[in-house]
DNA sequence: GGGTTAACCTGCGGGC
DNA sequence: TGCCCGCAGGTTAACC
Protein backbone atom coordinates (compact mmCIF):
# COMPACT_ATOMS: atom_id res chain seq x y z
CA UNK A 1 0.00 0.00 0.00
CA UNK A 2 2.25 2.99 -1.20
CA UNK A 3 1.85 6.04 0.87
CA UNK A 4 4.16 9.13 0.85
CA UNK A 5 6.96 7.50 2.56
CA UNK A 6 7.17 4.13 0.47
CA UNK A 7 7.07 6.38 -3.09
CA UNK A 8 9.64 8.34 -2.06
CA UNK A 9 11.73 5.21 -1.14
CA UNK A 10 11.27 4.11 -4.69
CA UNK A 11 12.20 7.76 -5.75
CA UNK A 12 15.44 8.03 -4.45
CA UNK A 13 16.32 4.42 -6.48
CA UNK A 14 14.89 5.67 -9.30
CA UNK A 15 17.15 8.95 -9.08
CA UNK A 16 20.65 6.71 -8.18
CA UNK A 17 19.60 3.79 -11.19
CA UNK A 18 17.56 5.91 -13.63
CA UNK A 19 18.62 9.67 -13.55
CA UNK A 20 20.77 10.49 -16.61
CA UNK A 21 19.60 7.48 -18.86
CA UNK A 22 17.90 7.00 -22.10
CA UNK A 23 15.58 4.82 -23.13
CA UNK A 24 16.20 2.45 -25.66
CA UNK A 25 12.76 0.49 -25.68
CA UNK A 26 9.04 0.50 -23.72
CA UNK A 27 7.02 -2.60 -24.39
CA UNK A 28 3.74 -2.79 -22.38
CA UNK A 29 2.77 -6.38 -21.50
CA UNK A 30 -0.41 -4.81 -20.11
CA UNK A 31 -2.92 -2.43 -21.58
CA UNK A 32 -4.59 -1.82 -18.22
CA UNK A 33 -0.81 -0.31 -16.99
CA UNK A 34 -0.72 2.29 -19.44
CA UNK A 35 -5.08 2.89 -19.84
CA UNK A 36 -4.71 6.34 -19.08
CA UNK A 37 -2.41 7.42 -21.89
CA UNK A 38 -4.72 9.03 -24.95
CA UNK A 39 -2.85 7.35 -27.21
CA UNK A 40 -2.20 3.33 -25.92
CA UNK A 41 0.28 1.84 -25.88
CA UNK A 42 1.80 3.04 -29.66
CA UNK A 43 1.98 6.36 -28.75
CA UNK A 44 3.75 5.62 -24.77
CA UNK A 45 6.32 3.38 -26.20
CA UNK A 46 6.88 6.09 -29.17
CA UNK A 47 6.60 8.73 -26.59
CA UNK A 48 10.18 7.38 -24.35
CA UNK A 49 12.00 5.67 -27.31
CA UNK A 50 15.74 7.57 -27.28
CA UNK A 51 14.41 9.88 -24.69
CA UNK A 52 16.99 11.18 -21.76
CA UNK A 53 15.95 10.88 -17.93
CA UNK A 54 16.22 13.32 -15.14
CA UNK A 55 16.08 13.73 -11.74
CA UNK A 56 12.61 11.82 -10.58
CA UNK A 57 9.86 14.03 -8.67
CA UNK A 58 7.19 13.37 -6.61
CA UNK A 59 4.01 15.16 -4.85
CA UNK A 60 2.22 12.78 -2.91
CA UNK A 61 1.72 9.36 -4.15
CA UNK A 62 2.59 10.79 -7.88
CA UNK A 63 6.20 10.09 -8.83
CA UNK A 64 7.42 11.44 -12.19
CA UNK A 65 10.69 11.40 -14.34
CA UNK A 66 11.25 14.27 -16.63
CA UNK A 67 12.13 13.57 -20.15
CA UNK A 68 13.55 16.03 -22.61
CA UNK A 69 9.76 16.68 -23.85
CA UNK A 70 7.54 15.65 -20.97
CA UNK A 71 7.45 13.49 -18.21
CA UNK A 72 6.80 9.80 -17.49
CA UNK A 73 4.50 9.66 -15.04
CA UNK A 74 3.79 6.77 -12.60
CA UNK A 75 0.99 5.67 -9.58
CA UNK A 76 1.81 2.93 -8.32
CA UNK A 77 -1.95 2.47 -6.80
CA UNK A 78 -1.99 -0.20 -4.32
CA UNK A 79 0.52 -2.94 -5.82
CA UNK A 80 2.29 -1.05 -8.40
CA UNK A 81 6.48 -1.66 -7.70
CA UNK A 82 9.12 -0.05 -10.21
CA UNK A 83 12.15 -2.73 -10.24
CA UNK A 84 15.57 -2.02 -11.52
CA UNK A 85 17.47 -5.25 -12.31
CA UNK A 86 19.76 -6.98 -14.41
CA UNK A 87 17.65 -7.09 -17.97
CA UNK A 88 18.18 -11.28 -18.06
CA UNK A 89 16.70 -12.02 -15.44
CA UNK A 90 13.52 -14.08 -15.53
CA UNK A 91 10.30 -11.95 -15.96
CA UNK A 92 7.60 -11.55 -12.74
CA UNK A 93 4.47 -12.71 -12.83
CA UNK A 94 2.68 -9.20 -12.59
CA UNK A 95 5.31 -7.53 -15.34
CA UNK A 96 3.09 -4.79 -16.75
CA UNK A 97 5.76 -2.77 -18.51
CA UNK A 98 9.10 -3.25 -19.21
CA UNK A 99 11.83 0.04 -20.12
CA UNK A 100 15.37 -0.88 -21.84
CA UNK A 101 17.80 1.66 -21.84
CA UNK A 102 20.68 2.28 -24.20
CA UNK A 103 23.64 1.64 -22.49
CA UNK A 104 21.94 -1.96 -21.89
CA UNK A 105 22.43 -1.54 -18.06
CA UNK A 106 19.60 -2.86 -15.67
CA UNK A 107 16.17 -2.27 -17.05
CA UNK A 108 13.29 -0.86 -15.68
CA UNK A 109 10.57 -3.03 -14.93
CA UNK A 110 7.16 -1.75 -13.22
CA UNK A 111 5.00 -4.68 -11.99
CA UNK A 112 1.34 -4.85 -10.45
CA UNK A 113 -0.64 -7.12 -9.18
CA UNK A 114 -3.73 -5.88 -9.19
CA UNK A 115 -3.37 -3.21 -11.85
CA UNK A 116 -4.54 -0.43 -9.75
CA UNK A 117 -1.62 1.67 -10.47
CA UNK A 118 -0.54 2.60 -13.84
CA UNK A 119 2.03 4.94 -16.70
CA UNK A 120 1.54 7.36 -18.91
CA UNK A 121 3.45 10.21 -20.61
CA UNK A 122 2.35 13.27 -20.22
CA UNK A 123 3.10 16.89 -20.72
CA UNK A 124 4.68 19.41 -17.84
CA UNK A 125 2.25 22.07 -16.69
CA UNK A 126 3.09 25.19 -14.10
CA UNK A 127 1.51 24.18 -11.07
CA UNK A 128 -0.33 26.23 -8.11
CA UNK A 129 3.26 27.44 -7.18
CA UNK A 130 6.22 28.14 -8.85
CA UNK A 131 7.39 24.81 -10.20
CA UNK A 132 6.07 22.41 -12.85
CA UNK A 133 4.18 19.34 -12.57
CA UNK A 134 2.81 16.58 -14.74
CA UNK A 135 -0.90 18.00 -16.42
CA UNK A 136 -2.66 14.85 -14.54
CA UNK A 137 -1.21 15.63 -11.09
CA UNK A 138 -1.94 19.68 -11.56
CA UNK A 139 -5.23 18.83 -9.25
CA UNK A 140 -3.30 17.14 -6.43
CA UNK A 141 -2.79 19.59 -3.51
CA UNK A 142 1.01 19.84 -2.27
CA UNK A 143 1.96 17.22 0.34
CA UNK A 144 3.57 18.15 4.09
CA UNK A 145 6.45 17.33 3.98
CA UNK A 146 7.18 19.69 0.67
CA UNK A 147 7.72 23.37 1.89
CA UNK A 148 5.35 25.28 -0.30
CA UNK A 149 2.58 23.35 2.03
CA UNK A 150 0.60 25.83 4.06
CA UNK A 151 -0.48 24.76 7.18
CA UNK A 152 -2.79 27.83 7.80
CA UNK A 153 -4.27 27.53 4.06
CA UNK A 154 -4.85 23.53 4.91
CA UNK A 155 -6.79 24.76 8.54
CA UNK A 156 -8.92 27.10 6.49
CA UNK A 157 -9.77 24.51 3.76
CA UNK A 158 -10.60 22.11 6.64
CA UNK A 159 -13.20 24.66 8.80
CA UNK A 160 -15.10 25.37 5.33
CA UNK A 161 -15.10 21.57 4.07
CA UNK A 162 -18.00 19.83 5.67
CA UNK A 163 -17.05 16.43 5.97
CA UNK A 164 -15.17 13.90 8.53
CA UNK A 165 -11.50 14.47 9.43
CA UNK A 166 -9.96 11.29 8.03
CA UNK A 167 -11.95 11.34 4.45
CA UNK A 168 -10.64 15.16 4.62
CA UNK A 169 -6.89 13.09 5.17
CA UNK A 170 -7.88 10.97 2.36
CA UNK A 171 -8.80 14.07 -0.21
CA UNK A 172 -5.43 14.19 -2.19
CA UNK A 173 -7.01 18.10 -3.30
CA UNK A 174 -6.66 19.09 0.60
CA UNK A 175 -3.54 17.44 1.44
CA UNK A 176 -1.87 14.76 -1.04
CA UNK A 177 0.18 11.31 0.23
CA UNK A 178 -1.47 10.32 2.98
CA UNK A 179 -3.62 7.40 2.68
CA UNK A 180 -5.33 4.81 4.93
CA UNK A 181 -2.11 3.72 7.22
CA UNK A 182 -0.59 7.32 7.94
CA UNK A 183 -3.93 8.82 7.93
CA UNK A 184 -4.55 6.06 11.16
CA UNK A 185 -0.80 6.57 12.57
CA UNK A 186 -1.37 10.49 12.27
CA UNK A 187 -4.97 10.77 13.94
CA UNK A 188 -3.25 8.26 16.59
CA UNK A 189 -0.49 10.49 17.60
CA UNK A 190 -2.69 13.61 16.96
CA UNK A 191 -5.21 11.98 19.68
CA UNK A 192 -8.21 12.97 17.63
CA UNK A 193 -10.94 10.45 16.41
CA UNK A 194 -11.46 9.56 12.49
CA UNK A 195 -15.06 11.12 12.93
CA UNK A 196 -14.51 14.52 13.85
CA UNK A 197 -16.05 16.86 11.80
CA UNK A 198 -13.37 19.23 10.20
CA UNK A 199 -15.04 22.29 10.66
CA UNK A 200 -15.02 22.57 14.69
CA UNK A 201 -11.70 21.98 14.50
CA UNK A 202 -9.39 24.37 16.48
CA UNK A 203 -6.11 25.72 15.49
CA UNK A 204 -4.12 23.95 17.66
CA UNK A 205 -5.87 20.40 16.85
CA UNK A 206 -4.40 20.71 13.21
CA UNK A 207 -0.77 22.38 14.23
CA UNK A 208 -1.06 18.70 16.32
CA UNK A 209 -2.47 17.10 13.66
CA UNK A 210 0.26 18.13 11.20
CA UNK A 211 3.19 17.49 13.15
CA UNK A 212 1.85 13.80 13.78
CA UNK A 213 1.34 13.43 9.83
CA UNK A 214 5.38 14.79 9.36
CA UNK A 215 6.77 13.03 12.50
CA UNK A 216 5.05 9.52 11.06
CA UNK A 217 5.95 10.11 7.62
CA UNK A 218 9.53 11.22 8.22
CA UNK A 219 10.04 8.16 10.61
CA UNK A 220 8.49 5.58 8.40
CA UNK A 221 11.00 7.08 5.39
CA UNK A 222 13.90 6.95 7.94
CA UNK A 223 13.40 2.49 7.95
CA UNK A 224 12.64 2.60 4.33
CA UNK A 225 8.44 2.48 4.57
CA UNK A 226 5.61 0.00 5.75
CA UNK A 227 5.82 -3.03 3.95
CA UNK A 228 3.03 -6.20 5.34
CA UNK A 229 4.42 -8.59 2.18
CA UNK A 230 6.19 -8.48 -1.12
CA UNK A 231 3.75 -6.38 -2.42
CA UNK A 232 5.67 -3.11 -1.32
CA UNK A 233 9.38 -2.87 -1.95
CA UNK A 234 12.25 -0.53 -2.89
CA UNK A 235 13.46 -0.33 -6.77
CA UNK A 236 15.72 -3.43 -5.29
CA UNK A 237 12.84 -5.58 -4.31
CA UNK A 238 13.45 -5.02 -0.64
CA UNK A 239 11.28 -4.69 2.24
CA UNK A 240 10.94 -1.76 4.30
CA UNK A 241 10.59 -2.24 8.39
CA UNK A 242 8.42 0.49 9.47
CA UNK A 243 5.65 -2.24 10.06
CA UNK A 244 7.00 -2.75 12.91
CA UNK A 245 6.55 0.72 14.37
CA UNK A 246 2.74 1.15 13.43
CA UNK A 247 1.00 1.85 16.64
CA UNK A 248 -2.69 1.50 15.30
CA UNK A 249 -3.39 0.33 12.06
CA UNK A 250 -3.50 -3.04 12.15
CA UNK A 251 -3.54 -3.86 15.92
CA UNK A 252 -7.14 -4.60 16.74
CA UNK A 253 -7.83 -5.92 19.95
CA UNK A 254 -4.17 -5.04 21.14
CA UNK A 255 -3.42 -2.51 23.55
CA UNK A 256 -2.99 0.99 23.01
CA UNK A 257 0.96 1.99 23.59
CA UNK A 258 0.04 5.13 25.68
CA UNK A 259 -2.99 3.87 28.26
CA UNK A 260 -3.13 0.02 27.81
CA UNK A 261 -7.07 0.22 26.29
CA UNK A 262 -7.76 -2.50 23.22
CA UNK A 263 -7.40 -0.59 19.56
CA UNK A 264 -10.62 -0.86 18.12
CA UNK A 265 -11.29 -1.19 14.25
CA UNK A 266 -14.05 0.76 12.43
CA UNK A 267 -15.20 0.26 9.05
CA UNK A 268 -15.63 3.13 7.07
CA UNK A 269 -15.50 4.23 3.62
CA UNK A 270 -15.41 0.56 3.22
CA UNK A 271 -11.95 0.45 4.64
CA UNK A 272 -10.58 -0.12 8.11
CA UNK A 273 -10.02 2.46 10.49
CA UNK A 274 -8.03 1.55 13.79
CA UNK A 275 -8.40 4.11 16.82
CA UNK A 276 -7.96 3.83 20.30
CA UNK A 277 -11.58 4.08 22.20
CA UNK A 278 -9.54 6.26 25.09
CA UNK A 279 -7.10 8.43 23.76
CA UNK A 280 -9.47 9.45 20.58
CA UNK A 281 -13.01 9.82 22.01
CA UNK A 282 -15.74 9.57 19.82
CA UNK A 283 -17.35 13.14 19.30
CA UNK A 284 -20.63 13.85 20.59
CA UNK A 285 -21.56 14.41 16.59
CA UNK A 286 -19.23 12.56 14.37
CA UNK A 287 -19.08 12.91 10.45
CA UNK A 288 -18.55 9.95 8.67
C1' DG B 1 -20.97 22.24 -7.05
C1' DG B 2 -19.72 19.94 -2.89
C1' DG B 3 -20.17 15.49 -0.75
C1' DT B 4 -20.51 10.51 -1.08
C1' DT B 5 -20.44 5.92 -3.07
C1' DA B 6 -19.38 2.21 -6.29
C1' DA B 7 -16.39 0.19 -9.45
C1' DC B 8 -12.07 -1.10 -10.95
C1' DC B 9 -8.59 -5.48 -9.89
C1' DT B 10 -6.06 -9.96 -8.00
C1' DG B 11 -4.58 -13.06 -4.41
C1' DC B 12 -5.08 -14.88 -0.06
C1' DG B 13 -7.10 -16.81 3.98
C1' DG B 14 -11.09 -18.41 6.57
C1' DG B 15 -15.30 -20.95 6.77
C1' DC B 16 -18.11 -24.60 5.27
C1' DT C 1 -10.46 -30.88 -1.46
C1' DG C 2 -12.68 -27.16 -3.31
C1' DC C 3 -15.68 -23.39 -3.51
C1' DC C 4 -17.38 -18.95 -1.93
C1' DC C 5 -16.87 -14.86 0.43
C1' DG C 6 -14.59 -11.06 2.63
C1' DC C 7 -10.74 -8.22 2.71
C1' DA C 8 -6.79 -5.43 1.20
C1' DG C 9 -7.40 0.07 -0.74
C1' DG C 10 -6.10 4.67 -4.32
C1' DT C 11 -8.50 6.95 -7.63
C1' DT C 12 -12.21 8.44 -10.41
C1' DA C 13 -16.65 8.33 -12.63
C1' DA C 14 -21.14 8.78 -11.47
C1' DC C 15 -24.48 9.74 -8.43
C1' DC C 16 -27.26 12.68 -5.09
Amino acid sequence: MPELPEVEVVRRGLDRWVTGRTIASAEVLHPRAIRRQDGGAEDFTARLAGRTVSAPRRRGKYLWLPLDDGALLAHLGMSGQLLVGDPDRPPDRHLRVRLTFTDGGHDLRFVDQRTFGHLMVAELVPDAFDGTVPEPVAHIAADPLEPVFDDEAFYRALRRRRTGLKRALLDQTLISGVGNIYADEALWRARLHWARATENLTRPEVTRLLAAVREVMAAALAVGGTSFDSLYVNVNGESGYFERSLEAYGRRDEPCSRCGTPIRRDVFMNRSSFSCPRCQPRPRRPRL
